[in-house]
DNA sequence: AATGGGATCAACCGCAGCAAT
DNA sequence: GATTGCTGCGGTTGATCCCAT
């Protein structure tokens, strides 16, 4: 059978997008809202297929996003989590709601694997394995059933893990350590030219990200939820960044905030209501079991003192 | 100043999941 | 239940940047 390709290959586009585009995408965005990309090369005359359409908004143009160096915070996040999750990039990229999982991905492959390799023992082969392995996993039990439900076993472990990375710099500290002030850089750092100029038309964005179209953007408001508005002071060049987003303390915030039951098909999910894993595969939308105390001792416990019981040891 | 190699990151490709029919 | 079409995800690629020589 086959499926079909997206879209006609004839005549698309590929390659950069120019600011052009860039502003064609996102006029037909502020009005139609995100979705039914399909559409959106018809629709807007752009000579681009319809994934590169969805790519080019969600990694680039989306407000909300943060470009620039990861933070010690973010960077000991995305271990942890990719020691938890593996590669699923967009399952991690919900805890760090600035950043894209393209961006994650890359960040990953680019820097922390390389970082992990230097450290002899438990790191080095390939992707996150090695780091599930530190965790007790074995690759027999790689499978995807078998280490989730070791992993729901393990809750606790995961659960101390993520509180250790989100407070290592300062072990005592409050949750204000998590306020993006502390934990982003003051001032977006490596932006290039050509992202300046799609901050710009990220701007043209920020009037609109406060009063979101009502129609068609349901998947978009749930997507970006309070995000939206500070994000796109987010994307604004340095002199705002001290800004920097409500948004990821709000997060944290959330994630943290362990007497407000965390809900599903609420808005205020701890990511903004974004992360509902498509496939479930364990309760880590329901966040509140990282860092509920209560949540009984087990063998993980000792792998986790062994293993990621100390951040620090990672580097 | 030229250039070669490594690093980085935006974008593409193919597949899987899911909903609609 | 089977088929079709759309969307989302993860892996990979290739263009560009950066730095050392």
């Amino acid at each position: 059978m086959g499926r079909p390709p997206c879209c006609d290959k004839i005549g698309v586009k590929k390659g950069p997008w120019t600011p052009e585009e860039d502003l064609m995408l996102v006029s037909y965005i502020q009005e139609h809202g995100p979705g039914n990309w399909r559409a959106v090369p018809t629709n807007t005359g752009l000579m681009r297929c319809s994934k590169s359409c969805r790519l080019r908004w969600t990694n680039y143009l989306r407000p909300g996003i943060r470009r620039g160096n990861f933070t010690d915070q973010e960077e000991k996040l995305i271990i942890h989590l990719q020691a938890l999750l593996g590669n699923r990039w967009a399952a991690i990229a919900s805890y760090l709601p600035e950043r894209t999982d393209n961006d994650i991905k890359n960040y990953w492959n680019t820097h922390l694997k390389k970082k992990l390799m230097k450290k002899p023992h438990n790191r080095g082969d390939d992707d996150g394995d090695s780091a599930r392995k530190s965790l007790g996993f074995s690759r027999e039990q790689n499978s995807k059933g078998q280490w989730e439900k070791r992993l729901q076993t393990d809750i606790h472990m995961a659960r101390r893990a993520l509180r250790e990375a989100l407070s290592l710099e300062k072990p005592n500290s409050s949750l204000n350590e998590l306020k993006p002030q502390n934990c982003f850089p003051k001032k977006p750092i490596c932006a290039t030219s050509y992202a300046s100029s799609t901050e710009n038309i990220a701007r043209l964005l920020e009037g609109w990200v406060r009063n979101p179209p009502k129609k068609d953007a349901v998947r978009f408001e749930s997507g970006l939820s309070q995000n939206s508005v500070i994000g796109s002071k987010a994307v604004r060049s340095g002199s705002e960044s001290s800004e920097c987003s409500d948004s990821v303390a709000n997060r944290f915030d959330s994630l943290l905030d362990l007497g407000s039951p965390m809900r599903e098909g609420s808005d205020s999910s701890p990511v903004g209501g974004e992360y509902k894993p498509p496939h479930a595969p364990f309760s880590l939308f329901d966040e509140t079991w990282l860092f509920d105390e209560s949540v009984g001792q087990g063998v993980g416990e000792i792998i986790m003192d062994m293993n990621l019981g100390d951040p620090s040891n990672l580097f």
